[in-house]
DNA sequence: GTCTATAGTAGGATAGAC
DNA sequence: GTCTATCCTACTATAGAC
């Protein structure tokens, strides 16, 4: 926040951190392995960041930044439900090409007990259903779909649904091709449901009314 | 397999090793942690099962194989995606008060960087896609998204996207309740779908048509 | 800020007594 | 099959020289 021209120890341990995971999973990171990584001495993981766990908190939180900032004109651009999976597809791609798969998956898994890592783990999927939350609120606005859901929870839901799948990618590449295939499919049924319109939105609506 | 009458040692250790996923998380889990529950010694881990690893991978699988079979009858009942969703959210719950929110969820993340790992995992999610599988066929039978629909992908992608939601669950508890009635009242959406019938279908078609 | 050295701890795994 | 004892490795974290 306040210097800005040190792109030095603390960036290459930041990166390390994220090259760590990558390589070895969370359970195989560590001050040594980041540093190695990082190209610099173990001491200074503790000297910069304190502690292991806070290391992989900013990290990951910063490499989410990035990645966010990086993709938030092709999340402006984004029209229909089926472009944001779009976008969501590359942007799955292209983590799968540079290694990082699931590093945030990773993350959050790891963070389950581990009370340090969850707070900053929380913050930055923050960051992406932010982004999400966005661009559902302008994608399904006059939707009969604006009308039923929770935009902030589906967009929780959406991120959340990502994280699984990359997951699953990682234990099983094919399959997880398969199932994002297989919700490009189910996404047209939602546009078809956007199309039909009038129609939709008024059984759409008594059919609330049961629920509730 | 061959030897029923053995409740004891191994079995303890089976139920340890969730035991101590469950408190510890996966990273916090050791042949000694494990032992410590199982209330046995802990040279017996590498006795009965060779390593840690082989140990956490099956008592993932024997313990995923109890839950589906405990939930046979409930997702045999199943007639409608919203009763599979309620199905979900109802193990979601017993799996939350149990303690092991996300046992299986922890177990993938751990299984990314480590090929010891994946094989059981694979196999266990299997058993969940599995089921989900023979549901959606079932229920999907002629309606409208059965002809768009790959059946066993999309059952890999619901089991994916749950383990994501039990994953986020895990990090703000808040949160992943609201992801879950979002993804409810989607399931409306669905369901409405269905309820149009010819009409959708048609469309549905045409739809498809241009899309590939 | 960065390095070496090291204390202290915990974990995987095995040997060997029982 | 089970236990004790133990080896070795790897880790977190700090102290102190530079």
């Amino acid at each position: 926040m306040i210097d800005q021209k040190k792109p030095d120890t603390k960036q290459r341990l930041l990166d390390g951190a994220l090259a760590a995971v990558r390589e070895h999973g969370v359970s195989g990171t560590s001050a040594r392995t980041i540093a190695a990584a990082a190209g610099v001495n173990q001491a200074l993981v503790f000297y910069h960041f304190g502690s292991v766990d806070d290391l992989l908190g900013a990290a990951c939180r910063q490499a989410t930044e990035q990645r966010v900032a990086h993709y938030a004109d092709r999340f402006a651009a984004v029209t229909s439900l089926r472009e944001l999976l779009q976008v969501g597809r590359t942007l799955h791609a292209a983590e799968l090409a540079q290694g990082n798969v699931s590093v945030l998956a990773q993350m959050l898994a790891a963070a389950q007990s581990n009370e340090r890592l969850a707070e900053p783990i929380r913050a930055t999927f923050a960051l992406w259903t932010g982004e999400i939350e966005t661009v559902l609120r302008r994608v399904l606005t006059g939707s009969p779909i604006a009308e039923v859901a929770d935009v902030p929870g589906l967009a929780q839901a959406i991120s959340a649904a990502f994280v699984g799948l990359e997951l699953f990618e990682g234990v099983d590449a094919a399959g997880g091709r398969r199932s994002m295939e297989a919700i490009d499919q189910l996404a047209v049924l939602v546009e078809v449901m956007d199309e039909l319109g009038p129609l939709a939105t008024r059984v759409l609506r008594s059919k609330i009314k049961k629920r509730l």
